[in-house]
DNA sequence: GCTATCTGCAACAGCGTTGATGCATATCAA
DNA sequence: TTGATATGCATCAACGCTGTTGCAGATAGC
């Protein structure tokens, strides 16, 4: 449930959806009080078409942000977080979602309504995490004694801040950025043991 | 040079002020897109009396940014980040910013203009933060061959992630919240050596 | 080709916000 | 006390954004 209550758009229609959310995505990441009429140029559209397929300003929001929440719980099950040995689901997780998330800033930074499908999908892919956190510990990667809802919270905020990239990072390959991340969330800067 | 061009202004208007600039920040860190009409109201004021102390919109944030980036600059000095043995000043700094972003998230997460002088107070924090680095790396707090501005970022990334409080934080005391981020940046998830 | 659908354009009313002004009143400082 | 300063209040014009509607023309699908 979510696309689908009346019968499928027109092939035109579905072309429009699909430039406006990704126009959306490119203004809205940049300035995200930009206008309707800003989010209809760059997706070469005018804005009454975005008003007929999105009735408020919200409902766009909510689309973009099931849109993107998608695609991420996409990128995650790519990654095999249930079957995979855990280095390499966690490697490989990371991997994708820094492709994905990167593509989305903004449409994965809105917060999502309690009750709404977004939010579902953010507290499933939540729990996978936590599923792939405790089999590494199982396997030794993590400390026994981890709380591994921080160490969720931790590998989030790793991930958020690979994505601003300071310069140095543009044109790095994602699995590097992803190597970084896993091995800063398992050993932190602290000297490495021989 | 920031706060005084004209005379001081007298002492009912300054309390003003800060009344202004506490609510400002009260309010923009729950909605950014608040009106100045919310602002004063918050603020106990009339919202001409906003417009007549801040001429633009921006005006009043800037100054919010800058009265912020002041009070952080202070807790980093306080932890004497030059002098004291790089553990006792990693430990310090981190709960006194604590402290003060907690206090201040809206403010600090305005981006700053470039040529502003809350850009450059946030500069000299970053030499700060990089002279502390580089003095507990010296004492093999921190491995010889880390990249120290990615340390940096990863720093400033579990301090962010500190503040959003899930639940469990919500009461617990700045000190072993500081102890938390600086054993997770030093040591991370993985296993502790015996 | 025919029809249903989609789109652009133009125009509209409504709304909230901003920033400015004048004036009466309250408060501070000397 | 007295003068300068600060404030509240009411009002104003201007602006931009939103959301809606009607219509004529383009496009997809059968």
């Amino acid at each position: 449930m979510g696309e689908s209550s009346a019968r499928p758009l027109r092939a035109d229609a579905e072309r429009s959806v699909r430039a406006i959310l990704e126009a959306a995505e490119r203004v809205l990441s940049e300035d995200p009080g930009a206008s309707m009429e800003q989010i209809a140029a760059a997706a070469g559209v005018a804005r009454t078409t975005i008003h007929r397929r999105f009735a408020h300003r919200q409902a766009l929001v909510d689309a973009l942000a099931l849109s993107a929440a998608r695609r991420l719980a996409q990128a995650v099950d790519d990654g095999r977080p249930d079957t995979a040995p855990p280095s390499v689901a966690l490697h490989r997780i990371t991997a994708n979602v820094l492709e994905v998330k990167g593509a989305w800033t903004f449409a994965l930074g809105v917060p999502t309504a309690p009750g709404s499908e977004a939010a579902a999908i953010h507290q499933e892919m939540a729990g996978h995490c936590l599923t792939v956190l405790e089999r590494a510990r199982a396997e030794g990667l993590i400390d026994a004694s981890a709380d591994l809802h921080w160490v969720r919270r931790v590998y989030y905020a790793l991930l958020g801040e690979s994505l601003h990239g300071d310069a140095d990072d543009t044109g790095v390959d994602t699995d590097t950025l992803a190597a970084r991340v896993v091995d800063t969330l398992l050993h932190g800067a602290g000297p490495r043991r021989a």
